[in-house]
DNA sequence: TCATCGTTTCAATGATCATTGAAGCATCAA
DNA sequence: TTGATGCTTCAATGATCATTGAAACGATGA
């Protein structure tokens, strides 16, 4: 193997967190929900998955940079972090038309405003 | 977990097919060459991969949808194919943002025109 | 036909990942 | 303080994946 640049290895790690259905699923439904975000035990119940499950699978996410928690009370609230999941949507786009000029276009031209 | 539609699978499917360093080296270049394509060969000496590796890769990059091969001689020639790529793009960009009204939109406007 | 080349397939080992159950920690109410 | 709640961490098992080397296959050229 030739040697990878850091982009490609963070790419590699957003895939990789959301290459699970748990884990999609878990992402979709933050997205959803948008920055107010959702406390840890109400994904739990919603996607009908085991708490502690759940909580290895959100630190995957929140390892990749893709969601992000702060405390309430006793809650745990998680919301989504749109600035990883641009980044890997602008490489991804570049990487699979515009890196190349033998290939056709394909580059969004809007990116989220948050990041 | 609920019951997830065909959509979600597939979008697991080739993130978990782009989720390696090997695969994404390898569709990158794919991606680079254009529909001219590359012979396997070529591939594993530019990246420095052993033969059977490749193929192993390959496969999987081919039953994901992602690249197509030919047969040329001896030679077997592959190359990407775009559509699995905008697809999964099409799906990150809907669930990243446009999917919820919270969210802001970065929904890009143009597509491959090969797809 | 025979030897060679390019590629794929197979089998085996080691590594990584997902899941489960139990335990732990912090917060809140009584 | 005591108990209950919400969530996380830990350890162990089973499953899946990556890698390696050897073998096999089809196409080509002598």
């Amino acid at each position: 193997m030739i040697i990878e640049t850091m982009k490609n290895d963070a790419a590699v790690k957003l895939l990789s967190a959301l290459a699970h259905t748990s884990r999609l699923a878990v992402f979709r439904m933050l997205v959803q929900k948008g920055p107010e975000g959702i406390p840890a035990g109400e994904i739990a119940e919603k996607l009908k998955m085991a708490p502690n499950a759940l909580s290895f699978h959100l630190k995957e996410l929140s390892h990749a940079g893709l969601v992000r928690s702060r405390p309430e009370g006793r809650f745990v609230i998680y919301s989504p972090d749109f600035r990883a999941m641009n980044g890997l949507l602008g490489y991804l786009t570049e990487n699979c038309c515009a890196g190349s000029s033998k290939a056709p276009a394909c580059t969004p031209t809007t990116q989220c405003e948050e990041c």
